[in-house]
DNA sequence: CTGTGTGCAAACTCTTTGCATAAGT
DNA sequence: ACTTATGCAAAGAGTTTGCACACAG
């Protein structure tokens, strides 16, 4: 055998093969983090972090182009909902979401459930492209 | 008469007055420019462009600082949108918007217009404290 | 006068970029 | 080998802050 490190077809790697991105060591630890459990909402910050939680390395850098190649690549999509920083969503699908202010936390709200009706035609030359629902939550208490 | 330049009592006068705001040059003319031509939707940089194109000057920090307290003050609603930039509105009534992705420009949608069923129930000692909704718009050619 | 607001520049956060090095196929 | 990805540090956008000076009441 000559092959030095020919990486093994594991789900992950296959996912982005088939995606079209070459399975590095960073993208394949930073697609099990995103994809390992359940839908999730995650900050570059974030998977940063938890890279080094569980004693690998990766620049913030990389998490941040890996993110967005994910992105292009149709694996996340990303929420404009803070403002000051941008949160991507592992659930690709049709949904909307709740967003607790205080603790800038995310729960997604199943796309079948919700229903938005009346909106007026979109201007001239201009199509939707997509609807996102932001419902803003605050404790009970607070104004 | 013993005073130098007391401020005449003009409706934006007023107007920031009974908002607790003391009516400085600066907050006067940020006011006049803001309301003083129906619905707008501005970010800082735009806001202060305007201030310059009159041919006045008002530092940029004061203008971050005038929309923030025009904002807590009622007169203003912030809008998370973007995600880059901030947007405010001068529209506090309930409605909400197109934003036409390639531009960064936003369109009011009335509030009548628009309306949102079968959301779920927020989650225990929460509320909702308003809900977003925002039409993605693209040009009808690209993808 | 007294306190509040402003201006400036510096600091800060989040994010992107350029370029030399490393790794995948 | 050849190409694409990574890491680093530096740059960049947008926004906030600290403090001396200015102004409204």
């Amino acid at each position: 055998m000559e092959n030095e490190a020919e990486l093994t077809a594991t789900p992950t790697v296959e996912r982005l093969r088939s995606a079209g991105l070459r399975p590095t060591r960073q993208r394949v630890l930073l697609a099990e983090l995103l994809f390992g459990k359940g839908d999730r909402h995650v900050s570059a910050e974030m998977l940063h972090g938890e890279v080094l939680d569980v004693g690998e390395q990766v620049s913030l850098a990389t998490v941040y182009n890996t993110l967005h190649q994910f992105t292009d690549a149709g694996l996340l999509r990303e929420l404009a909902i803070d403002g000051s920083k941008a949160y991507f969503d592992t659930n690709v699908s049709n949904h909307n979401h709740f967003f607790i202010e205080d603790r800038g936390e995310l729960i997604d709200i199943h796309g079948e459930n919700i229903r938005v009706d009346g909106l007026p035609q979109p201007p001239e030359g201009m199509r939707i492209s997509h609807i996102d629902v932001v419902v803003r939550l605050v404790p009970d208490n607070k104004k």
